[in-house]
DNA sequence: ACCTGAACACCGTTCAAGT
DNA sequence: ACCTGAACACCGTTCAAGT
């Protein structure tokens, strides 16, 4: 929070960094071929960043703004009642075009503790969010936790699992699956 | 799929693949530092695999074994009846060992279509046997890919989603959730 | 303040040579 | 049949030197 200087290609390595990540993943968040993207040569990456390191945390915190406020703005400015504001919650969330970089993440969670607490801090953001629409739905303190968790878990299974629905369509059985929950 | 030969210590470059997956992710998966553990030369890891892609290939295929038959005969075994056995399924599923490789395998397959493909079979196999025990609920085929879908995004969501319930558990929380789920 | 160039260690891959 | 050792290219990191 606060403090840094916007210098000029920092900005330019993050945004290359966060692409090579939805690209090619972790592996290809490397220093060289970044640098020969940028057309520069990798040594100057040291004076922006202490190392590798650094750049992933810095891409990481600028997925964390994007995937909480930047999502829920959208969602808010796009209105609806409560289950409407839900539906697109997984619509846009689905949409998204980080959803790669999102996925490279969580499994970065999986093995480090800084990461896995600002995921975390990213999920309690938008599980604030859904219990919040829930509560609003008039469900008590127990439907809110275990209708919340599903409806989130929907958001995030549907990158998640390849499966098929024989002739129905993704959208279709999320969005039932999604009445269920959302009625009592 | 036959034909392969038991040679001695393909075997155990395998495994020690699959630790290092487990432990420190696919960057972790590195020639030269699981021959020094094996005791052997990088060099020799060429004999047994065309390239670390070919290693990588190896663990998952030894992962989609484990991930589908190896659970579902454990919860065959376990017993009771549709809803038990559904129940079942998560508890095994969270307590597995192998929860960081299949987050670093979900990952993979996000930008490589032979992964894909291994994930898609392996979620295939998995939502049949949640959609069997849905019908033997007495769920039509829509209720049945609806409540499956969100059962089975459940199971996923529940190791991938960092979030807490105040002083409720998770395992009360997707319990609950379950409840829900099979109900009609 | 920002970058280059050279250096070094480490890892992927190849291959001739050993047993 | 399985492994070593040396070689080479590529990437992470450091640092003295440039502008």
């Amino acid at each position: 929070m606060g403090g840094r200087r916007a210098q000029k290609s920092r900005g330019a390595w993050i945004a290359a960094a966060g692409e090579a990540l939805a690209r090619g993943g972790i592996e290809a968040v490397a220093v060289e071929p970044l640098a020969r993207a940028l057309g520069v040569t990798k040594g100057s990456f040291y004076w922006h960043f202490a190392d590798r390191r650094a750049l992933l945390d810095a891409v990481l915190e600028a997925w964390q703004r994007v995937g909480t406020e930047g999502i829920i703005e959208r969602v808010e400015a796009k209105g609806g009642d409560a289950a409407d504001r839900l539906r697109t919650l997984w619509q846009l969330a689905s949409a998204e075009a980080g959803l790669d970089v999102e996925m490279a993440i969580r499994d970065l969670a999986a093995r480090d503790e800084h990461v896995a607490e600002v995921v975390a801090a990213v999920d309690r953001r938008r599980m604030d969010f859904v219990r919040a629409r829930l509560r609003e739905l008039g469900f008590d303190a127990g439907e809110v936790e275990a209708r919340g968790f599903a409806c989130y878990s929907l958001i995030i299974g549907n990158h998640f699992i390849g499966v098929g629905h024989g002739r129905r369509s993704r959208r279709r059985v999320i969005a039932d699956a999604f009445e269920i929950l959302l009625t009592r």
